[in-house]
DNA sequence: CATGAATGAGTTTTCATTCAT
DNA sequence: AATGAATGAAAACTCATTCAT
């Protein structure tokens, strides 16, 4: 069997037609898992929602389980890619942590659909594939820990070093409930006051005895 | 149709015997949603695990959803028992918030499955259950709500009024973090670590200007 | 076993309360099955609309087609006694038949649910059952055979003898025809004119050479 | 979806095997229908007798109730069919009358299991597939309207114009009455001798004032 | 490579009947 | 006699997956 792309095997040899119907497969079945969720969706939709035929789809997946996995991986690459993107070329930690919460929040407000499908699916991927996904969960949330270790040593960040892992989780957490939460808080914060909040929240307990900085603005409104 | 406690209806009259066997649903069910999440989970295997026969299971329920219904509704109310227990005869608001921030990180440490259950399968009620699910959540949230307007009033915390719903939604996500976020957590912190570390946080916030404080005695306590 | 009234056995042995109950459970049945047919009704909804616990119920019958018996027992029952009771005290064969052909019509218009029951049912009965039913048909159909013979032996109607039988279902067919086709002829036709215009094709036939008679009102309009 | 010849979808879109699976459907459904009556037949028998898996089948159709639709309706197709090949070509209004009466009467000697199967189940069906069989109904009595109108406008039958409606329904269930009563007819006359008999008292009420005639042969006999 | 008809195990749900109280 | 909770066989229908064309 070749196509080994993602560790899902595929029957079909040629490499670039395997990514392209891949990207159909993916973009189908995510518009119908936000929808209507996994298991209530049909291999048959998503084969026409893709314009596949069923038999077409099935020489580049072997389960429906496999489709999941493309999607819940492809969400997260993009996030990945899109944060590293926003905090490329940065100065100092403390710059480098505003600009990437601020990133990441304006990403989950975009992409909710994509987290709240990680966070209700996932728990239907094999073993195997849960940990691939979660890993990839921790790589992202490992992009936070860089950023606060790099404002530790460049001194712009007051954080004991134990606790950086959690304030990294903190910052993914505080994120993705806007996502998983919007039902509560959508009626009650734009998603730029909640922003706002949420980052000081988070900064007030980086840079304690340096209270105002980057978020005064903040604090006068 | 009698049997009408929680909104879903019985063929069975007997209050009581509803009741009893609702019980045995709900525990058995619970068991298999866990292990296997709902929708792998067979109504057979669900008569099987609580001792009913499927027929009588069906006197008792009206449909497979009933059942997840039936659980999701027993954990909040489960929840907000035992937190407006932990919070009774508090003298002030202070000591309200850090007790019932105490209370719920401890709940939510014990009962990571149920809060997990809720997080993934609330997608699968009709939409009249899911709002009641909704509802009891925005509830238990509103003590919080009701302990950090206590503490605004008596002085002993500081918090624009606007933001009192967002702190309250925070504490409780903050809680439910540690059971959706285990799987990185609980390799690197205790549940004691972790409730010490976010109580600090989200106590941070609310007693500006009072740092340190009330949380060297529950050190010691 | 007991009460063994039509046939059907039944556990209670106090007579008088086996009628009663039993004229409880036709009537009741006989509105359901009307309403949503023999098989889409439960034994559960017979019990409730009778009044009777589904316990109870089966002390008076063994099997849910029981009462689908009882009911179309009933029914002939009841049409028979209606009819004997118009033709009693007649004096000629052609009266007999005229007063015999307009009650039937109007008791056909009546009691058309009780005929399409019958029509769309009896083939759930048991042979035997179904049996014992059409005995009771051919026993209606008989009351006018026996009109028409007595026509004959009166001189006032004339008819083949071998055909007496073939002219007794016609009246019987084309009394019952008026429930079966009412959707096609309800929009066409009142059951009088249906009545008049039928009544006089049978009569037709069996007074020949003496055209005219009861019904040359009908044949002026 | 695809298929929606008779109104009915289909998964599968080659129409040719569409038609081809419809009819072993068909064919299997209307033999067991027969013998044991709609409700009394389950889907799992009725592939089994179609030589189809239940899988297979349910490509075909889209519930139980349809396999009901597809067999009426290829009842009444064929009896239309039929009928009308039957009086192709006619002379004048009587001489088809007789003809047409006469080719009724054997059909329904012919296919009277399929009469009954209408009688009896046809209010199984939707409301709206009910409508369509009722319509078919009218259309095959139409026929016989057009005959008689036909032979009103040649001179060749006597009718009031007002009730040629009524005796086409007439000839519609003298034909159909010979199916639904066998049980009490069929040890008595011959089909022949019901038709010659039916056929006279149809066409004495059509044929006043000209006794005698196509039938006199019968009136000898 | 693409197609889509075929498969049948597996799913939820119903309901006539029984029998202990 | 009356009750109604318990039962489980049986029903309709679904759908992931395969494989011949």
């Amino acid at each position: 069997m070749m196509g080994d792309e993602n560790g899902i095997p595929s029957l079909v040899k040629n490499q670039r037609l395997v990514q392209e119907r891949r990207r159909q497969i993916i973009q189908g079945a995510f518009t119908l898992f936000v929808r209507k969720g996994f298991h209530k969706t049909t291999t048959r939709e998503i084969a026409r929602e893709c314009g596949l035929s069923i038999g077409t789809m099935y020489e580049y997946i072997q389960s429906k389980e496999d489709v999941l996995y493309l999607v819940c991986d492809h969400i997260h690459t993009e996030l990945e890619r899109r944060l590293r993107e926003a905090v490329m070329g940065i100065s100092t930690g403390k710059e480098g942590l505003t600009r990437a919460v601020a990133e990441h929040f304006r990403l989950m407000g975009e992409m909710s659909d994509y987290v709240l499908l990680i966070y209700q699916e996932t728990k239907s991927l094999s073993e195997e594939a849960k940990k691939r996904i979660l890993d990839k969960e921790k790589e992202i949330t490992a992009i936070f820990e860089g950023i606060l270790q790099r404002g530790i040593q460049d001194g712009t960040l007051t954080l004991e070093p134990s606790f950086v892992k959690l304030m990294a989780h903190n910052i993914m957490v505080l994120g993705q409930m806007w996502t998983f939460r919007r039902w509560a808080l959508g009626g009650h914060y734009t998603l730029e006051e909640y922003t706002r909040r949420q980052t000081a929240l988070l900064l007030s307990e980086c840079t304690q005895g340096d209270l105002g900085g980057d978020y005064d603005d903040e604090r006068e409104s």
